[in-house]
DNA sequence: GTTTAAATTAAACAAACGTTTAATTTTGCA
DNA sequence: TGCAAAATTAAACGTTTGTTTAATTTAAAC
């Protein structure tokens, strides 16, 4: 029977790995421990991927690939700006929550050794990101429908929220008051929250009065 | 002549840690080069501190202690809920701004090893800035001069929205579009600009029709 | 069934890690 | 000046790091 739980040993890598690095960082995962918990010897990891480098790399080609053109699509769409607005907030949230994993892991990346050929490679990706939902907020601007806001600063604050609630689940389950140990920050009950408020915020900022 | 450029190795060596944890990451800098770079012997390290990960708390015990006090003084004001949101946001991105090293060391490790006591130390803190913003919003809706948002999610944007400008000066600077070899996302122009979107969102959301 | 390439292994590699030791220098005080 | 405590040093400690080697097993093709 071939289901999901067979995977080739370069794909468990890869799956290991992004769970330890969102756990304990890139340079807090070694490779001994990553090869152990995928049922791997140690120089497997050489073998398919060259070094530990190139197989963080491999693993944000891998995620980043399908992001950008649901962007597009959204924005080629016949929505109106509010629904195209809420249709993204709707993606973005939804696609942060299922590779949560990721998101840390990139999030944090991005934030290390600034000018490192590392941090232009994801700053490339999170740029593409960043260029279309320009685009939607500047059709809204042109169509009247959204006031003179500070775009890049708009978008900031929209990235930046739904950062914030994936970066800790333990800090996250702390604020909104739920307790840790049982619940978890990804269950739908929230992610439906999340929504809820960015939807509601971002129109109360963005809609002309 | 005392000034601030004679510190005496203990300081020196704090010092030096945030700035390299900030680029490197606790895990990414070693006790070598960070002892090289505060001219110091690596023993220092072990001398005053005892190990590595006691001098990242000295540091977090350090920075972390002038915060509440400021915030919980803002709370006693007279001001009304619309002018101590604004200087909360004053105050808020300005905090970060000065210590944006700081900020990126703990949002970085905050995101790691998720029940460790380390997460849950720089939680705690977190919490309680968290609970004084919590504290003046909520007032703001018992005067009915704040709609009923989301409380907690609202101040997730908040601190979000900083994070993001702070975590990749690099990524920031792309943004908004300036060229991150002559410019800094540090300067006081782009700082003014995070203040005034902040507040003008904060406002649009949180505002009464 | 034999052959060839790919996959997998245990072992070893040098380098770097955080930390400790034991000796030496500096400092503050009587 | 003399003495005890604190500060500082170079060297060594045992681990762990990422990676490579060379031998072995597995799989596929003829």
């Amino acid at each position: 029977m071939v289901n999901k739980m067979v995977l080739d040993k370069r794909e468990q890598i890869l799956e290991v790995a992004e769970e330890l690095f969102a756990e304990y960082g890139f340079e807090g995962t070694s490779v001994r421990e990553l090869a152990k918990k995928a049922n791997v010897n140690v120089a497997m990891v050489s073998y398919y991927f060259g070094s530990k480098e190139q197989l963080i790399k491999a693993l944000i080609q891998l995620r980043a690939g399908t992001f950008k053109q649901t962007l597009e699509a959204l924005n080629n769409d016949g929505h109106s700006p509010v629904e195209k607005l809420n249709l993204l907030v709707d993606f973005y949230v939804e696609r942060v929550f299922t590779h949560h994993r990721f998101h840390r892991v990139i999030n944090r990346e991005i934030s290390l050794h600034q000018r490192s050929s590392f941090n232009k490679t994801i700053s490339d990706i999170l740029l593409k990101n960043f260029e279309e939902i320009k685009k939607l907020i500047l059709d809204g601007q042109k169509k009247k429908v959204f006031r003179n806001v500070d775009v890049e600063l708009t978008i900031a604050s929209l990235i930046g929220t739904i950062s914030k609630v994936v970066q800790s689940s333990y800090f996250s389950c702390r604020i909104i008051n739920i307790d840790p140990d049982k619940n978890s920050i990804f269950e739908e009950e929230h992610k439906k929250r999340v929504k809820k408020h960015l939807k509601d915020m971002m129109q109360a900022h963005l809609l002309r009065k």
